[in-house]
DNA sequence: TGTACATCAGTGAACGCGCGTTCACTGATGTAC
DNA sequence: TGTACATCAGTGAACGCGCGTTCACTGATGTAC
């Protein structure tokens, strides 16, 4: 790319996963190599492997950082009134804007989370923040907590329907936000107080 | 597969949609391909162009077949009380079941439906299901009708992270029946009367 | 009933491709003395 | 301040691989007469 670069790149990690993100929201995942990555930072393919353990080591870097960006968009968008309902358009429209990063995040590719802490970490701190969202509604942890596995469901299945052309995007994001006004989540049972 | 096979098949396309689904669904999308399907069924790999124009046709006949199988089992569903639940329900077993082909159906290899009739057509009707599910709180159309919109994206999103592996299978199934109980759907706007 | 022939579902070799990864290497940088 | 040397980020050739697709072909089936 830069013909008078130096030796060293400087900052390589981060331009390889620049680039990936790049391919990745224009052509899709299945478009995404290290070899195609390295060259549009223009660097040999096998540099990746100085700072990479594979390919899919360099994936699974970017989704955490892609459910970093997640879960700081939602919390940047908590303040006001109905942070709930603010934080859930803010994923939507993360969604909708990472359309081939929100499939890596949420795909099959790297769906054994637990060897990636950082990934695994990151993608935790998305649950907390929905769990934090309805702890006045249902205060128990995600498994059992209906209120909150109803609210990422909806929240998550609208972005999804979205991003694959079920639901035209402009439109549909101004929908959801009357969604997810009107919406009732369940409570929990009675024997556990609601508040 | 069969030494004493015939020379010819006989059902040679279903015999390739078949061993499809079942790479599709052992070891995943990016695990489908002609030369593979066309071993499974002991064939060789030019063969299937004899009934798919190319792979990409093969994968949407799939798809599509999945659409149909979809509707079925939602239609097959709603017999009884609380219809809009059971097809609801009957959606998250579908996916929950049928993991790679959920994600083929929706992800974004077959972005353009528009090219396959058929596949537009399937998916077409199960849209049109759950607009009819609703329909007594919301007659209007889908792209208008925030009640379908939310019971659409409340199941697809419970379905995904089910099969995403970011709610335990078959625990949330059992819980998938509550919140669907539970929940209440944005009504439309008073000027369009409810009922 | 028999035969010639068109049809078309299969085969197998070959093409070009891009991929992930390994390997031995080169050459810039930083540090110990 | 100068020099020897270790470190390590890069290179480029090479590997084996499986893929989708094209091609000329073979051989079974069905049909017209």
């Amino acid at each position: 790319m830069d013909s008078t670069r130096p030796y060293r790149h400087g900052n390589l990690p981060i331009a390889l996963q620049e680039a990936a993100r790049q391919i990745l929201d224009e052509n899709g995942l299945h478009a995404v190599g290290l070899r195609e990555t390295a060259r549009r930072v223009g660097v040999s393919a096998t540099a990746a492997y100085r700072h990479f353990t594979n390919k899919e080591d360099l994936l699974a870097s970017i989704a955490a950082e892609g459910f970093q960006e997640l879960a700081a968009a939602m919390q940047g968008a908590t303040r006001g009134a109905n942070p709930l309902i603010r934080a859930g358009l803010a994923y939507i429209e993360f969604a909708d804007q990472n359309r081939g990063l929100f499939r890596l995040m949420f795909g099959p590719v790297l769906a054994e989370r637990t060897k990636y802490p950082a990934l695994l970490a990151a993608s935790t701190d998305v649950e907390a923040m929905l769990v934090r969202g309805v702890a006045d509604l249902d205060p128990r942890p995600l498994n059992d907590n209906h209120a909150a596995m109803a609210a990422w469901g909806l929240v998550h299945g609208l972005a999804h329907l979205i991003v694959d052309g079920f639901f035209p995007a402009t439109r549909a994001k101004v929908q959801a936000e009357e969604i997810l006004a009107k919406i009732r989540l369940p409570r929990p049972p009675a024997s556990e107080p609601a508040q």
